[in-house]
Parts: C-alpha cells; sequence; structure tokens
DNA sequence: TTACCTATCTATAAATA
DNA sequence: TTATTTATAGATAGGTA
C-alpha cells in the first residue's frame, strides 16, 4: 500500500517505525469503526505503544460486556485526557527483543520513577490501578453471570431428566435453551471464534 | 476498495452485509497483526457478532494486563475438552507431572510468600502490582476448571436428555452411557426473543 | 516532529461460478 | 450459499517541505 512492498517483520529503524505506527494505528481504528457501522456488530481495538500509551477505539452503541468494561474504563480515564493510561517513559536498554518492554516489571519500574519525579503524574498511575481493578471486578462479574447461567440450565435440565425418567410418556418437550452451546465456527483463518452463551431477556 | 464506493451507514441488505461483515472482520484482524508486528506493539481486536460470537486478536508477545486476560481467555477456550479433566482431578493432590497444576501450585506459593512475607508492611508498588495480577490470574483459572466441570456435567445432561427424549420408553438412564448422536430440533421456538450476551470466560 | 504528496500496494464490492 | 475473480476505492511507504 505504499510506494513498496515491506517485508512482514519488526520495522528496525525507529523513525518509520513511529511513522508507519502511527499511519497504520489510524488506519487500523478507522477500520474497526466501518466495520462497527456497516455491519452493525460491537468492534473493540487497543492499542498499547510501546511506551505504554494506549491508543483504543471502541464504539459507542456497543452493549457487550466486554465493551462494556472497556467503556468503563474509557470513562474513568476520560477526565485526564485521551490515552493516559500509564503514559510512562521506559528508557528501556533491553537489547534483545523491544517486544518485552512492557514488561510487567519494566513497567512498574518506570511508574515508579515517574512517582519519585514531581508533577501530579500519579494521577496516571491512578489511572492504572483503576484499569486493573476494574478489568479484575467485570471478569469476575462476567464470569459469575456465565457461571450461574450454565448451573441455571443444569438445574434445567435435571428437572427434564427427572421429568423424563418419572413420567416416561414421550410428550412434548419443552425448549431446554442449550441447542447452540456448543456450536463451533469454521472460520479460523485469523481469529479463533469464541462461543457464548445465550441469554434471555 | 471495491468496485464502488460505499456509504458509510448500516447496509441494510442482510445477505451483503454478512458478507461485507466477514471480509472486513479478516481484514481487521490482518490488519491489527501487521501493526502489532511490523510496530512491535500489542495490540488487541475483539468483534462481537450480532449473533453474539466472538472474533478476536491478540498479539501472543502481549504483556499488558489486558492482553493476558484476554490471552488467558482465549487459551482456556483453546484446550476446552482436551486433556483437562485430568488436571482438574488431580489438584486435590500434590504436586504432579501436570503443568497446569505445577503452574497453579507456583502461583499459589508465590501469593502466599508475598502474604506471609515478613516486609508485607513495606510491600511496594512492584510487589503490590504483581501480586494482583497473581489473584487475577488465579481466579480465572480455578474459575475456569470450575466452568469446564459444569459444562461436563452439563453435556452429559444433554446427552440423557436427548436420549431419554429419543427413547422415550422408560429406563435406567444410567446405561446411556454410549456416546449416541442425539440431535436437538434445531428450528425451536422460544417463547421470548432470543438475545446473546457476549462473555468472558 | 508534523504534515502533505503520490506512486503503489492492498482490501474489498460486485460480479461470477 | 460459499468460493473465486476482477475492477476500483482506499491505505500507505517513501519522499518532500
Amino acid at each position: 500500500m505504499g510506494r513498496r512492498k515491506i517485508e512482514m517483520k519488526r520495522i528496525e529503524d525507529k523513525s518509520s517505525r513511529q511513522v508507519t505506527f502511527s499511519k497504520r494505528r489510524s488506519g487500523l481504528i478507522k477500520k474497526a469503526r466501518e466495520l462497527s457501522i456497516l455491519c452493525d456488530v460491537d468492534v473493540a481495538v487497543l492499542v498499547f505503544s510501546n511506551r505504554g500509551r494506549l491508543y483504543e477505539f471502541v464504539n459507542s452503541s456497543s452493549s457487550s460486556s466486554l465493551s462494556q468494561i472497556l467503556k468503563r474504563y474509557q470513562d474513568s480515564t476520560a477526565a485526564d485526557g485521551k490515552a493516559s493510561i500509564a503514559a510512562v517513559e521506559t528508557e528501556q536498554s533491553s537489547p534483545s527483543s523491544c517486544a518485552e518492554v512492557q514488561t510487567c516489571g519494566e513497567l512498574v519500574k518506570s511508574v515508579e520513577r515517574y512517582l519519585e519525579g514531581p508533577e501530579l503524574e500519579n494521577l496516571r498511575l491512578e489511572d492504572f490501578m483503576r484499569l486493573e481493578r476494574q478489568l479484575a471486578d467485570a471478569l469476575v462479574q462476567t464470569r459469575t453471570r456465565k457461571e450461574k447461567l450454565l448451573k441455571q440450565e443444569n438445574e434445567q435440565l435435571k428437572d427434564e431428566v427427572a421429568n423424563l425418567i418419572g413420567i416416561p410418556k414421550s410428550r412434548n418437550h419443552k425448549d431446554l435453551g442449550v441447542n447452540n452451546l456448543m456450536e463451533v465456527d469454521a472460520d479460523r483463518q485469523y481469529s479463533q471464534p469464541l462461543r457464548t452463551l445465550p441469554l434471555l431477556r
């Protein structure tokens, strides 16, 4: 998509890597927006720069759990302007793969340095910690809900079994609400579609 | 990027919306992968279809909290139904050769060390953050195991129900253990509109 | 940086099998 | 319906200011 085709590997030149990052990041988020509009689906894109900055897209009309999580997180950081989560400077001199730049240890050290510095910078740390808590809370909440549904379903099924054993007339059975639980998607070229659980409203 | 320019609004025709969804979803995830490789950054893309299915991309070298969560989520699903029973069953006993158990044990020990360590009052930010992550991961793993057990039971019960429906002669349900491929009606009607809610695992 | 420029490459809308 | 083809719209790599 440019003057030349480029190899699919890490761009070594720092400057052009940064430029490409900026361009492609914008492009990715634009495409995410288009997908969400054209196809009327929920899309979330999260990009963490090597300096720990987060760029994101979450379509506003989303109602899914994860999007809610991300939105919640977004709200919590809105006061501090965009992309301020753990926006710390890491002058890591790790000679090896820069993919590991943002290890927790590195990040923590950076945050500590950040805290020792002047300014209201610790606000960003709070943003980060708030994000951590929110994600954990949301994860727990979501899993609890799903587990609850599974238990409910199991209870229904147990009742069904009991009924069928106790009253073995071949009556018309009620819907079990489980028929698509084990559905598997065939498209695994790039991603792994994950099953979701039907929820009656 | 096609024969014609299209308006940026929801595609009304269901068929072409589905086709566009499939194409653009693949394209989005491809671009996410390219961005993560070329620029060596962490990228996560989540797409929830209207049927509640989740398509995702999270680059493997990511080390951010969110990516870790999503990755673990992905992993737990990928391993679904494979060799997970043994791991669960051996959990009670002392450390076994199972990597999963070992990992869990290591995690618990680490957490215990932190909790029982002498310098608890001097808990540093680094320790705190690591602890937070460990607790979150442990929670996820534990709940994943529980969920797998629930699903197993759920599947057994579904088979049982299917068998009892298909063979409504009242029998002892224990002799239905053979894997009988009974199918459930696909065109059943729900009394209420079924809404699917994407859930984290 | 910070942004435009534009030749090329890529994604994809529509057609077709 | 799903896969393949093709013509175009769109994204962007390397320049330039």
